[in-house]
DNA sequence: CCACCTTATGTTAAGGTTAACATCATGCTG
DNA sequence: CAGCATGATGTTAACCTTAACATAAGGTGG
């Protein structure tokens, strides 16, 4: 080793030196701290993991993170685990298991030292992979029973049902529903789960399945905004929708706007998600709210939580959502009418 | 090798069925292959790193990923990488070139095999370890003459003067600037060129300097909106405000509304940046768009064409930037009125 | 002043992979 | 069928670090 060299010690000072400083004496230490400042030298990680079994590395698999609310948990999770001195390796997913199956098993190579993903759809290989590796592994954005070690989130089925209960409650009584699509919902879990909320509270509040459109391209605004207007238009009997998720319901008040229908004096519009546009557009959408960073940050501190003391057992947080309801709908029977 | 006593092979040629399938006997990687599976094997990176000198990871550092355009810069070198079959380390730097400098430093030791910052604004010492570590380097969003190495981005100081002369040619004269502050400033290189530019336009248009207010804290909506507001009415002689950036401009938007102060009737407003919500408030804010997504995928494919041919030169690639008027300007005179 | 402890440092081997070289069988050329 | 090219596989060593054990110098107590 040039560091070693330089001081005249052996590799194995240096190694203690930056290690366990107290096992070196004062002197030798300020050497090696110096050699190290000018030979800029930098410890190479592949053989500290090698020989330790331990790479400081966590990995994060989102779906997307353009645009999107997992922008905001990956800055949490960045964010918590820079503190704690852990790097992070990300990729997306595209909502494709199978995808998220080859980057597990890539990123396996590296020896990580946790695994975050998000949701609980995952291929039985990815699964078999996790388990063999005995990494670690937190789920976000979805907790319930189907969650394979720790897991932070929320529940997406009671997310469905309390914004379609919401809109009962405002007084809608023939409510449609503009989705994603069973293509979209085969790969989205979450998605798919949120929709049998919905339609749970519908059943529940006696009232038949919602007229349904399905949208194809559920996060271009514009066009998804097209969609649902022209599925108002053509129901005139529906007096509200619920949007699957935030882009849909912007789209939607934004192009509804454009043709001359009023929200929410015509027609209610709610939407499932609350990335900064929900809040943004006149009037703002009614949506349910979920706390993308802090599902981040803790996600991060169960993972270091349980690297700290390897025999905690897989905790799962339910971190909630809230229903928000802006302008988009009319105030609920009796009481005050949102901003 | 667990593999290799498996198949009855030694570890070499199991290595071979991975690397180089065409040295081996079909039958041979057959069986190999199987054992792959059947065991779940996945190569210790870490291992092959040390012995390659080449680890097939990129370092990525932007300031933050939450919300802001950067993560659409992320999402573009995660496309493209993936598809190199690269992958990303990602840390968030907050703006503070004393953070990055930790971050490349600790990242050095993985050996990545390029590194994509953002801006030039770096430390001394950051300068140096990535000089000493010979790894190529590509910085987004910023291209001057003081790139160290490969760039991707555009002309901040022309991106400034531009908004400027807009604002100019829709017939402003007496327009007042909404900033981020000088310490802000400080940190984030790219502002303050943007900041000259647009005291450059006044300038070369024969304005005086603007009157100018900071904003405490720039990406935080609702308060830069405030301020805002409270600028544009304490200063009843200014006809437009030029923001610092999107958020500022989309919250005057929102709050000068609520205050009943017609945009652009009263006041024109622009911004710089273009997240979702620009396109979204109405009326739409004017402001200068910037390719978040191609900045992100075109750094990662220089970086990979200099992987490919290291004798490459040090390519800067300028995508620009557009003004995309919006309603919460005038019409340029003589010229149609924005949608 | 000897046995023993402490402190500082060194030596050896191992971790999983692969480059480089070595070996061996097969088949082809002349 | 000797000589040699080809293809398939094996062996060795090295990449850099660190755990575990070893050594050496100095100090302590009886």
């Amino acid at each position: 080793m040039d560091v070693a060299d330089h001081v005249g010690v052996s590799a194995m000072t240096v190694s203690r030196a930056l290690n366990q400083p107290d096992k070196v004496a004062e002197a030798t230490r300020e050497r090696v701290q110096e050699a190290i400042e000018a030979l800029g030298y930098v410890p190479t990680l592949a053989a500290n993991t090698l020989r330790r079994e331990r790479s400081g590395v966590i990995v994060v698999v989102v779906p997307t993170i353009d645009q999107s609310v997992f922008s905001d948990t990956v800055q949490g999770i960045s964010n918590t685990l820079d503190k704690a001195g852990y790097q992070l390796l990300l990729a997306c997913a595209s909502y494709d298991p199978d995808k998220e199956e080859d980057l597990v098993k890539a990123f396996l190579g590296h020896r990580p030292d946790g695994v975050i993903l998000t949701g609980t759809l995952h291929t039985p290989t990815t699964r078999r992979h996790l388990a063999n590796a005995g990494v670690p592994v937190v789920e976000m954005w979805d907790v319930s029973d189907e969650n394979m070690d720790m897991a932070v989130g929320f529940n997406n089925f009671e997310a469905g049902y309390a914004i379609a209960q919401h809109m009962f409650r405002c007084g809608y009584e023939r409510v449609g529903y503009v989705a994603t699509g069973p293509a979209h919902e085969a790969r989205e879990n979450r998605a798919a789960t949120r929709s049998k909320g919905i339609y749970a509270a519908f059943s529940d509040a006696g009232f038949a399945e919602p007229v349904r459109m399905n949208v194809r391209d559920p996060l271009i605004i514009q066009d998804s905004g097209r969609i649902a207007a022209d599925f108002v238009l053509s129901h005139p009997d529906i007096d509200a929708i619920i949007c699957a998720n935030e882009i849909i319901g912007v789209g939607a008040i934004n192009e509804l706007r454009e043709r001359g229908v009023s929200v929410p004096d015509d027609i209610g519009v709610s939407g499932i998600g609350d990335a900064n546009i929900a809040a943004l557009v006149s009037p703002g959408l009614t949506t349910v709210q979920f706390p993308g960073y802090e599902i981040g940050t803790q996600s991060a501190e169960l993972l270091l939580a349980r690297l700290d003391d390897p025999t905690s057992t897989s905790e799962r947080r339910d971190v909630g959502f809230d229903v928000v309801p802006r302008g988009s709908t009319v105030g609920i029977k009796g009481c005050d009418q949102p901003r």
